[in-house]
RNA sequence: CCCGCGAGUCAGGCAGCCGCGGGCCGCGACAGCGGCUCGAGGAAAGUCCGGACACCACAGAGCAGGGUGCUGGCUAACGGCCAGCGGAGGAAACUCCCGGGAAAGUGCCACAGAAACGACACAGCCACGCGCGUGCGCGGGGCGAAGGUGAAAAGGUGCGGUAAGAGCGCACCAGCGGUCUGGCGACAGGCCGGCUGGGCAAACCCCACCUGGUGCAAGGCCAAGUCGGGACGCUACGGGUUGCUCGCCCAGUCCCAGGUCGGCCGCAUGAGGCGCUCGGCAACGGGCGUCCCAGAUAGAUGGUUGCCCUCGACAGAAUCCGGCUUACGGCUCGCUGUCCCA
RNA sequence: UGGGGGAUCGUCUAACGGUAGGACGCCGGGUUCUGGUCCCGGUUGUGAGGGUUCGAAUCCUUCUCCCCCAG
């Protein structure tokens, strides 16, 4: 394995926008709920979690909550794709073998639509750095 | 030009880089990688109707319940659509209407009003008879809709007629019945007759037609996992027939605790789209050709850069299809023109 | 996604198709030296639009919002 190709290809960022990098069972969103720590701010909730049976050098997942308090199908599915984009070019980017769910609150899309996507990233960002930060 | 009316159509475009989901092909032991290709809407929305499909129920019959409601047609079906009829609105283009039955029955019609359906009483008009205080009372008669009201009052208006009056007579209009003509029909028109109605059925209801229930979290399969305790009972009771009755069938019943969070199928070729053509006023149907056109499962269309323009509305598939309704930006075509201005 | 229920004053609730009431707020006035109690008065788009009817909170229809159930 070392020397070929493959690990350049390793070397690109983690692709948190396909599948195999989401959060999909209940289970482990329930696990990420309980057992997680969490970081709230204005319009978003960051929980993070490290569990036990990650994969070594698997990086980091990503649960996205985005009920219809925030608006309807249109907007929550752009906020959702908004989201999943700025997690991905995090500029210190999540840990690894962790799983984060990040909860969308109501007046994120007028947030976004406003101010844009680069604030919503930092926003995201010191969230997520504040529930990461002790496990790290 | 500008108002208005109707029909149709589009849903920012192009390019670069980084990404997402499906299918096919190739490589690979797996994870995966590479190539090609496809990838939201006219409303995908609301879930208001109708069907397909699936399971459950059903020997069967009846009742109940629900829905629809001018006529003819279209459709798999519909509460939809098309063409008409009648009515309503508008100056017009044109638009809108749950639009059967009130001489089958029941009910309601507040307030006001003499009276709200029985045309009786009340009030009133008119001659006649009797009485007296001479313009009133009494009596038996004639009379109609005149009497404020009210949403609605026993056809309306005019003329004649009379003691007073009245469809009592006449003309026109409205309604009813009969008949003729046209139309498949709703209905329209003509003639004749008699002389005439309460209203509300989106009140109960009657009539005609339709109607089993539940919904893809339907349903089928695989994997995994729990399978413990208590009470009452001995055919009385109970359960099923998802509202009831007849009928039929099943057999112990109830309570507590526990398990069920994964995956595959269903799942996308369909009452399908487009083009030409034929029938039809049209909705729609027939024929021929051609195309394959999302299929996810925490749920896919984005990020970024550049250019252009009018600076981009409403809005995101979740079993599928046909409608309806609601939200909304632009463009094209056709049609109307009362008043005002040129 | 599918299925079901609801909306009346600031809040809770009534109302055969015939004037929208009650209780608790709240506001103003009166009584009291002051406050409370008590008395009087006020506070209203029946969620919105359209229709049936002489007349609609009620009947029909379209929409908006809220709540519940099914993993």
């Amino acid at each position: 394995m070392p020397g070929s190709p493959s690990e350049q290809l390793a070397a690109t960022p983690p692709a948190a926008t396909a599948r195999r990098a989401r959060i999909s069972r209940s289970r482990d969103f329930d696990a990420v709920y309980r057992r997680g720590r969490s970081a709230a701010g204005r319009h978003l909730v960051v929980y993070a979690f490290r569990p036990d049976d990650a994969d070594p050098g698997e990086p980091a997942r990503l649960g996205l909550s985005v009920s219809r308090k925030v608006g309807g199908a249109v907007e929550r599915n752009r906020l959702k794709r908004v989201l999943r984009e700025l997690f991905v070019s995090l500029d210190p980017p999540a840990p690894p073998e962790t799983d984060i769910v990040v909860i969308a609150r109501a007046g994120s899309a007028e947030y976004l639509a406003e101010r844009g996507s680069a604030a919503l990233g930092a926003r995201l960002g010191e969230l997520v750095a504040k529930a990461t930060g002790s496990t790290a």
